[in-house]
DNA sequence: TAGATTGTTAATCGATTAACAATC
DNA sequence: TAGATTGTTAATCGATTAACAATC
């Protein structure tokens, strides 16, 4: 988170969620003097590989695969079959002993639990180069995630086409996240804007941010913030080659 | 990711490293039997912090800001000062107990231990929007990364221009990776051709890949890979937005 | 010397892994 | 019934936090 990885997310994790008891569930299993089972929190990394997770299901139901062990499911995902059943085991248990798990039932089920049921709409502030990108990133809308609007304060893009959308004037961003029920925002800012232009969103209702501004950003405890740096994750990525690799040393080339 | 948390990196911590003993530092503190002194290894969570702690300390440098407590800089990147001095230490000593740290030479401190003393040459693969926003981007150049070259493998996009550079053909790869010396790489490229341009860049001798495909990407151990996945990271927050927003809701405009 | 603040240790907390009983 | 594979438990590992001795 960072790392989190490296994770660096900040967002809030409700204690007092925690502490909601089911009454009705707790009456058989729990003996006496016992804690009553209480609303479920997946562990923040569970939550990461859970998106690994449904990709790779994806991917088996586009192939026609019907079912998938464990063991399948992991190697497609890239983590231990034992992090995987233990990381399904936080949304409850889809799978039949002996058999495996069956696709589209589990896929259903981890998109579920991961909040994707219902189509997220997300309006984008900057239509600068990665703000266009952004919109024009066909990832988000197959994954259920709408693009309904995108800002700038530029009179000189104002108005331009940016994919199937028209850029609108920042000055009117609270009517129109609120006409289009934008319920996500992206950040696609320069450093110096991004808390000035954050708080209005948060201000206009917003609870959900992934911003893509390289500045620490202040949000009240009840939004949800994720971040990510590109230069952040290159400056990772120096520290891990400067250890395999001789800092000045060029390209080698390899014979093959 | 991280960490990771959230962090999805997958790269190789070279075991090897670590026994790497430095037998005339052994000779003094460590008393009889005890393990020998060996390379540090910092702790993949503090690296993502390190880089947090470096973007705080140009800031204060640029506000001409000369020394700054644990407290005031663990504020400043949003962790704990605790974990902030613990971080330090896996690096060095470069305070003085009860002053602070100097701004100027905890920053370069740092940056050497990320390998950022030298500046990293970069090539992005894939000039479609994303990779032209990457190759425009300003934040790379102002903290170390040149950008020396962009590929692509449509001919209506080779020979133009984006930001300073002019689009390479994506055939000519492996000479003109060669000819810049990049030694990292940036793929920004549809999961569909991702596995096999992340080979070739790997046969061309680049060992640090950072990867914007939203695909699962085979690479041998010596090989550093990080992902970046904005779908995924959307993922992640709309499982947090589902525990605090009632799903269809719509935003609520605030008084104010 | 007294006050401040680091660097480090020990305790706590959370995440991962290995192993296996449950059960299809 | 025998083989396979899940779901869960216990053990291990790593990261974070609190506390404080060292020392400027």
């Amino acid at each position: 988170m960072s790392s989190e990885a490296a994770g660096l997310y900040s967002g809030t994790t409700s204690d007092a969620m925690e502490k909601i008891v089911t009454a009705l569930d707790s009456s058989a299993a729990a003996g006496p003097g016992e804690p009553e089972s209480a609303a479920k929190q997946i562990p923040p990394a569970a939550v990461a590989r859970m998106t690994l997770y449904l990709r790779a299901l994806n991917s088996l139901l586009a192939e026609g695969v019907e079912r998938v062990s464990s063991e399948a499911l992991a190697e497609a995902s890239g983590v231990s079959s034992s992090t995987l059943r233990k990381d399904l085991s936080y949304v409850g248990s889809y799978g039949t002993r002996g058999v495996g798990y069956e696709v589209q039932y589990l896929s259903r089920h981890i998109a579920a639990a991961l909040g994707l049921t219902h189509d997220w709409k997300v309006a984008i502030v900057g239509a600068g180069n990665l703000g266009k990108a952004l919109a024009r990133y066909g990832g988000f809308e197959s994954r259920g995630f709408d693009i309904v609007a995108i800002f700038d304060a530029d009179q000189m893009v104002i108005g331009s086409e940016v994919g199937w959308l028209r850029v609108s004037d920042v000055a009117d961003m609270e009517s129109v996240l609120h006409r289009t029920g934008a319920n996500m925002v992206v950040l696609a800012l320069p450093a110096t804007v991004a808390q000035e232009m954050c708080d209005r969103v948060i201000a206009a209702g917003i609870r959900s941010i992934l911003s893509f501004a390289p500045v620490l950003l202040q949000v009240p405890p009840y939004v949800n913030l994720r971040k990510v740096d590109m230069a952040t994750e290159l400056q990772i990525l120096a520290y891990h080659a400067q250890r395999t690799q001789t800092p000045g040393q060029p390209v080698r080339r390899d014979v093959g």
